[in-house]
Formats: C-alpha cells, structure tokens, sequence
RNA sequence: GGCCCCAUCGUCUAGAGGCCAAGGACAUCGCCCUCUCACGGCGAAAACCCGGGUUCGAAUCCCGGUGGGGUCACCA
C-alpha cells in the first residue's frame, strides 16, 4: 500500500547498510494477501522509493541473480518448502475449521489462558489418516510443529540478544487452505533463496523473528542477520497516521517538500549521527551510517524539523532550478497563465532568488509569487483602510505616483530614491511611505524589500495598481487623522 | 492481560564510570540588523522517569517500579 515515512526509514536504513558495506539493496514485493495488493498499491511504492531516491540494486524492473522479486510469481517455491517440511515432520496439516479456531481462543481468553494453538489432536495425527482427508478433500492449512520447551534467541544487531519462550509460540500456519503461504513462510524461503544476509526491518516484526529462526534451522538454512528499528511515532506518541496530517511518502511530496530533505531528515531521526552537523548528502550518510548505533527508542515525527531542513535544501537550490520548480506549481495552481511564465523565464528566475529566503516548502510558492503577476488586486478592505486612511498616506500618493511615473529609470536605486526623497521633503520616516507602497503594488503587508520588489514587478504594474488605489481611496470614509 | 522492546531538554540526539553543576540541532522566547517578512548574529529558558543497589565515584553497570511502544490472525 502506500509507502508509510516508517517504511521509508526502514528501507533507507537498508539502503544506507548496503551502501556502507558494499552490500546489495533488494526490494520484493510481497503480495501473497490477493486483497490487499492491486497493482496500483505496488507501483506506488516504486514509484515513492524512487521520489526520494532509493533505487534498488535487484528487484522488479530492474531484475537480478534470484528473479522474480514478486511473491505471487514465487508460489512452487514455497509449496516445495512446504512439502520438505511436512516430510521431515517439521509441520503438520490443521484441518481445524476457521470456526473451531475461534471458539478455541475464545474459551481460552475467557479461561484467562494465552491463546496459543497447538494444532490439537491434528499435531499427532497419523499421516495415513491425514492423507485420506486430503484425498476427500477437507481443506487444511500447513502448520508449523513449533518445539514446545526451550527457547530461541534472535541476536539483533541493535538490541542484543532477545530470548523468547518456544512454549509462548503457537504452531502457526505456514500455507493457507488456498495453497498460498503466509508472511512468515514466505519470507524465510525468499530470504534464505536470495541469499540475504541482513534483515533490516521494523520492530513490529521483533516478535516474528523467532518464528523465523525455527523455520530457518527446520530447513537447514543459515541465518541472517537480523536488525529491528523501532516505528516512528506522532507527536501524541501513537504510530504515525494520516491522522497527523500526513504519512505518507506522497503525503509530504504533496505538502511540498524535496526528496532531498526528507531523506536526510529520515535518515536522521533515531539513527544516532553525532548531532554537530545535520545536512548531509545521501553518500556521506552512508559512509557515516552505523546500524549498531540506531536507536531501540520509538522516535517521534517532527515536522517542523523537517521544514528547517527543506529550507535548507531550498536555499541551496539555485534561482535556475527554483524557477524550474515554481513553474508547474504557478501553472496548475492558476497563479499565472502558461504562456506568460514561458515567455519569461529569466524575471521568474530573478523573483525567485528574491523570495528563496522566504519559502519553507514549495507549495508556498503560488502564494509567495502570484502577485508578480497580472494586473489589478483584490485588497483586503480592513487592512486597505488602514493602510490608507491616514491624511498623510491620503496627500502624499498622488504626489509620489507622480515621481514615480516620471523617473528617468525604473531601477531599484531610482525607484528608493523617489520614494525616500519625497518621505525626507515631507519630513516624515520612509516607512509612512513604505509599506503602504508595499500594500499597494503587491496587495500584501509582507514581501521582500520594497523596491527590489518594485523593480521587478516593472513600472507599467506598479502604476497601474497605484492608480487603481488611488481611485478606491476616493470612496474611504472621511480621512481619520 | 501474556510475551518482547525502550526510557537524557517540547522533539531528534551527544554522552559508552570520573573530562557533565550534561553538549548540539529544531521549535520557543528576548535582543541586534532592518521598509515588513525572512535570512543572519547574539543571548535566554529547557532534560538525565522514580526507588534501591554496585563503586572512592553513575546519566552511564545491576535489580525493581512506573511510563511509552510493539505483538499476540489462514495480514504483512
């Protein structure tokens, strides 16, 4: 499904392993739940990993020593396994009904006994029975015959050893009564037959793992290394939903933020760097990486941090790809017409690198720029009154639309000295000028500096937009002085 | 509830027995710069969950409690 920021973290702390060790990043579809994965759900998640800039060394597209990398494409593998460890008796047909199962568990929760499902009288069933069942066709599930004293240990890169008690693992299904296998099942074949050697996952698999290391010493296959990094959490301290905003790796392309910067924010977050420096490239990340140095904490998002770091990466960009950027974005979001922004690419690259200090993520952007556009403005009626309600604002604007029509030279330097030269004639601070200026010609009580800004937006806007508030200050309430 | 994991400023963390009256970053709050906003500069406030041990000495080791998280399917 949609690729959780959890998830990416998890597969960029593979994709960072790898890189540091000289290893090889893998990526499997894992689709044996026919409901759950469409295909649409799996080019999503390609096309996420990607956005942020994790291409995998073998997988779909792009292939390797042990295609196909889809689950659903892998089935005789796992029915051959299946029927190694029903031979060996390392597993056993279940052909308790999906009913009885539940009323099992039932009765044991109202015992206040653990539910854990030893296969009943089917564990020691005699295989001729077995098979004639199976021949009358009485749907089963293959289950595993999980020892029911000692323990297993998992040796987590991260935690250490962490001991579980076999008598607390139930004998779970490792292939569905549709013939098909389980996670577990499946993970452990694909994991042994693809020759993976670290396992880098979410916690929420830690208590799997033993499970997967009976299945590993059942099919005489060596042992991966295992890591578990912890979820990321929201501020409430809850695993991370759409509940809080936003989830998703498309979830936070769509707020406007660069792959970039949630890569390395991600990378960041629990992974235990030394905290002097914060900006790295995804290469220096890697050489840098350590996965005994994750933290076994839950780490909580915070997306304010992650708008510091796009600011960054924003800033970092230069006027030319800003433009490239802000481009699309002023198009669709009907800021400005198409065939204006392409005939002057030049003065979007100049407002640009006016606002770039200016903008946390890029869907500020139409907003930050949209007045560099067009004609006349929509003023907020209120904050019009106050601007220019004052005598002086009231006297002075004729005059200085005046001056300013007339200046030999619409420059940033000519455009300051009309309008502070008039401000010193009437002996009044420049700011009584300024920001009603500002007001006027952008439609806003914030913007880059004013006469930049005026430049910029040229001469013809400027006059045009004074003398349409000049025309609506004829129609203010009596002057308050 | 059983089992498992985890525990330093609001958040991410540095800290691996003395260098810590605990450092950095983001956020917050001041001040400076200034035409507003942002940038930048300077500064402030802010934490070792609690209780027992071990030790000459503990944020660092051990035990217990508490709290948070995960997991208990023919889902992954």
């Amino acid at each position: 499904g949609m690729l959780h920021v959890g998830g990416v973290r998890t597969a960029l702390f593979n994709w960072l392993f790898a890189r540091k060790n000289g290893g090889v990043f893998v990526v499997r579809i894992e689709d044996t739940d026919f409901e759950r994965s469409t295909e649409e759900s799996v080019e999503q998640l390609k096309r996420s990993l990607r956005w942020i800039g994790l291409e995998w060394d073998e997988g779909p597209e792009v292939g390797g020593p042990h295609a196909p990398y889809r689950q659903s494409e892998r089935m005789e593998l796992y029915r051959r396994a299946a029927q190694k460890l029903l031979d060996s008796g390392a597993a056993y047909r279940d052909f308790a009904t999906p009913e009885e199962l539940a009323g099992f568990r039932e009765e044991a929760r109202a015992a206040g006994r653990q539910p854990i499902y030893t296969g009943g009288e089917f564990r020691e069933m005699d295989p001729e029975e077995a098979r004639k069942r199976v021949e009358a066709g009485d749907p089963y599930t293959v289950r595993f015959r999980t020892p029911r004293e000692g323990q297993t240990v998992v040796e987590d890169m991260i935690r250490g050893p962490v001991t579980f008690d076999n008598a607390n693992l139930e004998d779970f299904v490792l292939m569905r009564s549709t013939d098909t296998p389980t996670y577990n099942f499946a993970a452990v074949v694909d994991d042994a037959e693809m020759e993976i050697s670290h396992v880098i996952r979410g916690d929420d698999h830690l208590s799997n793992t033993p499970r997967q290391i009976l299945l590993y010493r059942a099919l005489s296959r060596e042992l991966p290394a295992f890591a578990h990094v912890p979820q990321v959490l929201g501020q409430d301290r809850k695993k991370l939903s759409k509940r809080h905003g936003a989830a998703s790796v498309e979830d936070f392309a769509a707020r406007g933020y660069l792959p970039e910067a949630l890569f390395n924010y991600l990378a960041l977050l629990g992974a235990g760097y030394a905290a002097d420096e914060e900006i790295f490239t995804p290469e220096e990340l890697a050489e840098r990486f350590r996965i005994d140095r994750v933290s076994g904490n839950p780490a909580v998002f915070d997306e304010s941090k992650l708008l510091a770091i796009n600011q960054v990466y924003l800033r970092r960009k230069s006027p030319e790809e800003l433009a490239l950027i802000a481009a699309p974005l002023l198009v669709e979001s009907g800021a400005v017409p198409e065939e204006e922004l392409q005939s002057d690419m030049p003065r979007l690259t100049k407002i640009m690198e006016l606002l770039r200090e200016r903008i946390g993520c890029t869907t500020e952007i139409p907003a930050a720029v949209g007045y560099f556009y067009g004609g006349r403005l929509d003023y907020d009626p209120e904050e019009f009154e106050k601007q220019f309600g004052k005598d002086f604002v009231q006297d002075s604007f004729p005059e200085l639309y005046q001056r300013l029509s007339s200046l030999p030279e619409w420059t940033e330097e000519a455009i300051e000295g009309c309008v502070r030269g008039l401000a010193a004639e009437k002996e009044k601070g420049a700011r009584h000028l300024i920001h009603p200026l500002r007001f006027a010609t952008t439609g806003r009580t914030v913007s880059a500096g004013l006469f930049e800004t005026m430049q910029l937006l040229g001469r013809e806007r400027c006059l045009l937009r004074i003398e349409d508030v000049l025309e609506k200050m004829k129609q203010l309430s009596k002057p308050v002085s």
